[in-house]
DNA sequence: AGCGCCGGTTCATTATTGACACCACTGTTG
DNA sequence: CAACAGTGGTGTCAATAATGAACCGGCGCT
């Protein structure tokens, strides 16, 4: 099915950041003809998964997938259990707390909260977070399948902080380590001065569904903290799952 | 792009009412052959638009979707824009207001909301809402272009109350007068005992993006009562538009 | 005028696809 | 028990659909 590879590779060149782009630009991003990239602009457009700007004659993704979106939603409420579970973790901890979800070449966040204190770890929603820069694609990729975890080791890893790995030999010890101690901890890898643990969820398949993570000041991130804070990202895990596992059917 | 119509052909029988479906069933409503249809399941869920379930192998929408509506919703935050008018005109004409966008074979609700009354009007969210029998379908249609009208009225139309209309000359009578008085009224046609009056909102494209609706109890709805309500509608149109308009670029 | 880029289109070439038979398995029926 | 009607899933190969280099006409810049 190498032409619907080749449609969604045109709608994954759509970001939080891109969210409008020629046809030139978006042939050049999605690495197609001009003309393949055309039709499948039209063949989307069709079905409401592509509008396309009349002024500025760019394309951008259409209301289609809010529809979509919902139908997932009602069929599994992830991000609406997600939600649930991240605002009591966020309670208890008083830390940054998010919830992300494996979503082609990165991770996506489908629920988070801030906490009422100042400093703290802010966090925009829909940003992709790359699996070798973060604590929820460590505990992703530590508890991935193997052909899952073949599959992002060959995506393109580049630093986005001090502290990123970008070699592989470095990024596979990581997810041993991760593997090992049963969470994924990381320091100044996504952005300097962010603290990260995090663990993976389940739901229904052999791969984690995602990670619940929670994020904070390096500096207050200590042995001790992180030994505290374990238990409820431990008890958060169970209630997500229980509420998927629950909920649905 | 006959391969990405039937990608979306398949993705199109997933509903509310119907969010997991079997291989021979899927294949059956999406009028596909077996092979070709698990060829587009695996090829959708090597990307996240699809998932099997682990237990009963019925296939389900998966979590790309909820990505790609956010990303979509950072570009055009029309749900967004759409609840906050929906709030204040709930407000101001204390009956159920929603707003519906075409989505495919019907229209679907981004945004609805019930006013603090008794009698009132209740909607399902994510369900359906046929181009013939709501007058939010009547006012996009009255005012979409001829080529859209055309691949509307081709659809398939039955009748989900006593008023609603199937045969084509009452429907495009229905859409002249909704036309000629600018804005649509319906009664007793999606539901018994409902009505409705509905005008659409444009955003950069020549047909409507959607429409904004007030349902009431079909005793409340007296001509004054209804031109009560359409200033009030005409203001919730303006304010849409400006938001949309507005909130982008 | 000349250049470089844009969105969009054409059509001979080539690769994907559709249809069907088929497998293994499960649950039901007489 | 055997026959049957479902299910999910696979292999084959002629028929069909996607492909992409070259090409438009237009715009903005020098």
């Amino acid at each position: 099915m190498k032409t619907v590879d080749k449609a969604f590779t045109v709608l994954d060149q759509f970001s939080a950041e891109r969210t409008e782009v020629g046809l030139s630009e978006l042939a050049r991003l999605a690495d197609l003809d001009k003309a393949a990239t055309r039709r499948l602009l039209v063949a989307l457009s069709k079905h409401g998964f592509i509008e396309q700007s009349a002024e500025t004659r760019k394309y951008r993704l259409g209301q289609g997938f809010l529809r979509l979106a919902r139908i997932r939603e009602a069929t599994v409420p992830m991000a609406q259990a997600a939600q649930s579970v991240v605002d009591w973790l966020v309670e208890e901890v008083d830390e940054t707390v998010h919830v992300s979800v494996p979503a082609g070449a990165a991770m996506s966040t489908i629920a988070f909260r801030l906490p009422r204190r100042g400093n703290v770890i802010n966090l925009v929603p829909a940003d992709a977070l790359l699996y070798h820069a973060t604590a929820t694609g460590y505990a992703f990729m530590a508890h991935a399948t193997q052909g899952t975890l073949t599959r992002v080791l060959a995506l393109k890893r580049e630093a986005t902080a001090a502290g990123t790995l970008t070699a592989k030999a470095d990024v596979m010890a990581k997810i041993e380590e991760t593997r090992a101690q049963g969470y994924a901890r990381t320091r100044n890898s996504f952005e300097d001065g962010v603290s990260s643990v995090a663990m993976p969820f389940y739901f229904d398949q052999p791969d984690p569904a995602g990670a619940i993570s929670i994020a904070l000041p390096e500096a207050r991130m200590t042995d001790e903290r992180c030994a505290e804070l374990l238990p409820f990202l431990r008890e958060a895990i169970a209630r997500l799952e229980k509420a998927l596992t629950g909920g649905v059917h």
